[in-house]
DNA sequence: TTGAAAGCGCTAACAT
DNA sequence: ATGTTAGCGCTTTCAA
C-alpha cells in the first residue's frame, strides 16, 4: 500500500501538494494536479484515515447507543442516522448496551479515547450521570428517550399526547375497561405514556383501575405475552389494551389468540411504534406511528452540528395514530 | 484532554514508561508504575486511539456488511459478531448496503483507507469481483452467503440439506402439492434451497410443478404476501408452502389468513431462519433454525484470526427443523 | 503555486 | 528498569 510520500515522489512534487490535491485545495495548477492524479492512479494509492484522523484529531465516527439491535423500532432510526452520517462523510459505530453498564462503559471509553466524535443515545437505561460527565467534553444527543428538564439536547415525540390519542381512540370506540401494558416506569417515556393514558380516562370520567396496569421489565414479545396472561387473571377482564410498544402489543395479541378470543370483538388492542411487523399480524395492529427515519436524520444532523460547535436545540416531532384491524371490526 | 507527554512530565518519567504502563509491560518497577498511574488519574488521562492506531497501523474495527438492518435474521448474527469482537478489543462498523453498489463502494473504501481491519460480508448481492480484489490486501470472511468453489473463507449452513429436511417434513405429513417461495436465484442460497426442495420431491416421486415455484425480488414481508397471492392464482392450489425465509413465510401466512383459510388444515407452511417473530404468529411457524448467534461468533473469530495472519478454514454449521403449529394441527 | 518542516499521540527499537 | 528517538501518514503554517 502506497503512502503519500511515494505518490509525491512519483509525481515529482512535495507531500504538501499531494495533500492539496486530495483535499481539493484550489491552489494547485492544473498540470501539477494532473501529474499527482496520475501518480495516485499508478500506485493505486488510497489515503490512510489513520494518519488523517490523527492529524485532524477526529475519527468521523458517530457512536450510536441502542439497548437492543433486535428491537425493530430502532432499525428505521438507525437507517436515518446512517444515511445522514454518510452524506456528511461520517460513519456510525452501532453499539448495543443490552442495558449492561459494563458494556456502556466500554462505549463511553471509545469516545474518551477519540475513537468516536460524539454520541447519539437511544438507550432509556443509560447512566445519565455518566452521560453528563461525558457531555462536558463530548457532543451528545439523546434520541427518543431524553432527560426532562436536563441540558442534553434531544429529538423525540410527545409521548404523553400520543398515548392520550391512542387511548381516546379506544374510548371513542365505546371502551371503558382499558388496560395498559407499560414498560418499566423508571423510563421517562413510560411515565409519560401512562400520564397520557390516565389523562384520557379522566377526561371521560373513567376511573383508573390499578389491576389493569401492568409494567414489564423489557419490551420483548414475551413480555407482552406475560402481561396479557396477568391481565386475564384480573377479576374483571378489560375489553381493550393499550401497549406502549408494538412488540408488547404483538405478544399480547398472541396470548389473546391462544385463548381463542377475537380481536377486536372480544378485546381491542393498540400498539406503539408502527414497526414493519405490525402490519403482518392477524388482525393488523392499530398503532401510533413515530417518524423513526426522520428522527434518526434529525439526531444525526444535530450531533454533527454539535461536533462542529454549532449550538443545537431539542426537537419534538409529530406522531400519528394508524387505525387498523385490531380496533376496527 | 491530557496526552501522554503531560502524563510523563507529571509523573517525572519518559513517555516510553507511560506507554509501558498503559500496555501492561512488565518491565516497570512497582513504584514507577504507581507514580504513572497517579499522574493518569490526576490528569484524567485517556489514551488516544488515534495515535495508537496510526502507530500500530490498525483500526481495530471490523466492517460488517449486511443488506438490510431491518431483517431480523441478521440481528442475532450481529450480536454474536459484536460480543466476540468486544471480547477481543475490537469493535464493529455496521454497514447496510441496501444492495446498493454505490454504498458498497463507500464501505470497501473504508477498508482500503485503513478505517477497518477486515470485512465480514453477509450481503448476498455483494459484488464478488470487487470483494476478491479487496481480498488481495485485506482479510475477508463471508457469512451465510458464500462463493461456492471460491477461495474466500466462509461460515454457513448446508442450505440444500436444510431445505430438503423442511420439504421432507411436509411430505411425511402427507403433502404432495408443495409450493416453494424462493428468493432470487441469482443468490447461491436460493439455488441451494431450491435444489433441496426438488431433491425431496424427487425422492418421493413427486413431480416438480413450475407453477408452484415463485421467486421474489427481496425477502420482506410484502414479498411473501405477493408470492402467496400469485400461488393462489395457480390452477391447482398447493396444500403446503415452503418459504426460504421467515419473513416471506410470515407474509404468506398473512395472505392465507386474509383469505380466510386455516393453517395448517387448508395450507401448511414452513419458514426458514427462526427469527424471534416466528413464534408470535398465529399459528406459530414451523421453521429451520440457523445457529445465528454462533455463526456471528465464528465469523468474527475467523476474521480476527485472519487479521493476525492465521490461516482460517471455512465452516458449515448445523441447522435444526423446529416443528410448530403451522404444520401441526 | 509550491516546498520544507513541524507535529498530531502513540509505540518500540535501541541505548544506557 | 528507564530514557531517547524515530516514525506511523497525514495536514497546515510559513516561507519562498
Amino acid at each position: 500500500m502506497a503512502n503519500i510520500q511515494q505518490v509525491a515522489q512519483k509525481a515529482g512534487v512535495s507531500v504538501a501538494t499531494v495533500s492539496r490535491v486530495l483535499n481539493n485545495n484550489t491552489t494547485v495548477s492544473p498540470e501539477t494536479r494532473l501529474r499527482v492524479e496520475n501518480a495516485i492512479k499508478d500506485l493505486n494509492y488510497e489515503p490512510s484515515m489513520l494518519g488523517r484522523n490523527l492529524r485532524n484529531s477526529e475519527s468521523r465516527l458517530l457512536l450510536v447507543l441502542i439497548p437492543s439491535i433486535s428491537n425493530p423500532f430502532y432499525s428505521e432510526i438507525i437507517n436515518g442516522i446512517q444515511n445522514t452520517a454518510i452524506a456528511n462523510n461520517y460513519n456510525i459505530l452501532l453499539c448495543e448496551t443490552d442495558s449492561n453498564p459494563e458494556r456502556e462503559n466500554i462505549y463511553f471509553n471509545m469516545v474518551k479515547n477519540k475513537l468516536a466524535d460524539g454520541i447519539i443515545s437511544m438507550d432509556p437505561a443509560v447512566n445519565m450521570q455518566k452521560l453528563y460527565e461525558l457531555a462536558e467534553n463530548h457532543p451528545i444527543i439523546l434520541c427518543s428517550e431524553y432527560d426532562e428538564g436536563g441540558s442534553l439536547p434531544y429529538v423525540t415525540i410527545d409521548s404523553e399526547l400520543a398515548a392520550y390519542h391512542a387511548v381516546k381512540h379506544l374510548i371513542k370506540l365505546g371502551h371503558k375497561n382499558i388496560a395498559l401494558i407499560n414498560s418499566d416506569e423508571k423510563f421517562l417515556y413510560a411515565r409519560q405514556r401512562r400520564a397520557g393514558y390516565e389523562k384520557a380516562l379522566k377526561e371521560f370520567d373513567i376511573p383508573v383501575h390499578k389491576e389493569w396496569i401492568y409494567n414489564t421489565i423489557h419490551v420483548d414479545f414475551q413480555d407482552g405475552v406475560q402481561a396479557m396472561r396477568k391481565l386475564f387473571q384480573s377479576n374483571e377482564r378489560p375489553s381493550a389494551v393499550f401497549a406502549v410498544s408494538d412488540t408488547l402489543a404483538i405478544g399480547a395479541l398472541k396470548e389473546i389468540n391462544v385463548r381463542g378470543l377475537k380481536v377486536p370483538e372480544d378485546m381491542a388492542i393498540v400498539g406503539f411504534d408502527k414497526i414493519n411487523f405490525s402490519n403482518m399480524t392477524n388482525p393488523t395492529l392499530t398503532t401510533v406511528a413515530q417518524p423513526m427515519y426522520e428522527m434518526g436524520c434529525v439526531a444525526a444532523g444535530m450531533l454533527m452540528n454539535s461536533i462542529k460547535g454549532i449550538r443545537v436545540d431539542s426537537i419534538i416531532l409529530d406522531h400519528e395514530l394508524i387505525i387498523r384491524e385490531s380496533t376496527m371490526g
